[in-house]
DNA sequence: CACATTCACTTACATTATGAAAGTAAGTAT
DNA sequence: ATACTTACTTTCATAATGTAAGTGAATGTG
């Protein structure tokens, strides 16, 4: 049986079948976070994903609705991957898996300040994080703008 | 390299290289909404994980110390899979996935009561849930205790 | 304009994980 | 004593990932 195969009609199992493989919710996290938005760019993180697979998770998300595709305006060469609607509904989980990774890590990467924010004003953060990625922005780079408001 | 390999110290990486596999979400599932604990409970589940995939998936997870593994007093036949504090800091994201998998499954089996208890009270339901499955409970063994009390 | 480079992929192939079925050993019910 | 249940293990086919080497179109450079 294939993976994407309909398993059961569980929201938890449709939400896992949806973006439960190792590389989807970091191809949006690399978005979010890293403000990153076109093959290249997700090819160069960290964690090195394969160009194949690559591939493979972004046509899988964008037909799942997860990404939308568009020709660069400025170079016609790059295709630039932006989050949709129910991409951005993605973001509190996001949240919650930095919050679990840094506190179950001994040496995690992430900033205390960042943590103490999504910890104690979470639904502000979603907001203002939704809010900023919608118009192009991430974490990272508009920091001060989510946090420090 | 394999899936279990560190490949970078982003919290949210770290999230999903000890529960980012297409099953072990559905074990903790299993166990925090349906209240299973044994082998053959997770092996009835609707997903129909495969017997050896199952196998491995919790020895993994008790290794990783999200499940706690102990001889059933009663039929000493029954291996009890329980959720340690790191397991049952995983409720949050649970609630989240399930959010997310109504929100967005045109044909989604969650209770409507379900969803808008964790949309309007997320903080108390977590807390309950975490007390109730800490306890031996489930979600849907304990739903009046979490929702209605 | 010619040419090298960049970019988003595709293709090919080895390795790892999953899917499905059939065992096995120990504990329990009769 | 015997049959059954339970938690696995083993085996083998298929699917997904990991890695490297292309390919064709757009862009930068001289």
């Amino acid at each position: 049986m294939k993976r994407t195969d309909r398993k059961s009609d569980c929201a938890i199992n449709f939400a896992l079948e949806t973006f439960g493989d190792p590389w989807s919710l970091l191809i949006v996290r690399d978005i979010v976070y890293f403000g990153k938005n076109t093959y290249g760019e997700f090819l160069g993180s960290a964690e090195r994903i394969g160009t194949s697979v690559l591939a493979h998770r972004l046509a899988v998300l964008e037909k799942k609705g997860i990404l939308s595709k568009s020709l660069s305006k400025i170079d016609q060469r790059k295709e630039e991957y932006h989050l949709t609607a129910k991409g951005l509904d993605l973001i509190p989980l996001l949240l919650d898996l930095t919050e679990w990774g840094a506190a179950h890590d001994p040496r995690t990467g992430a900033s205390r300040k960042w943590i103490t924010a999504i910890r104690t004003d979470r639904n502000t953060v979603i907001k203002r994080t939704q809010d900023i990625v919608r118009k192009g922005g991430s974490v990272l780079g508009d920091f001060d703008r989510i946090v420090n408001k």
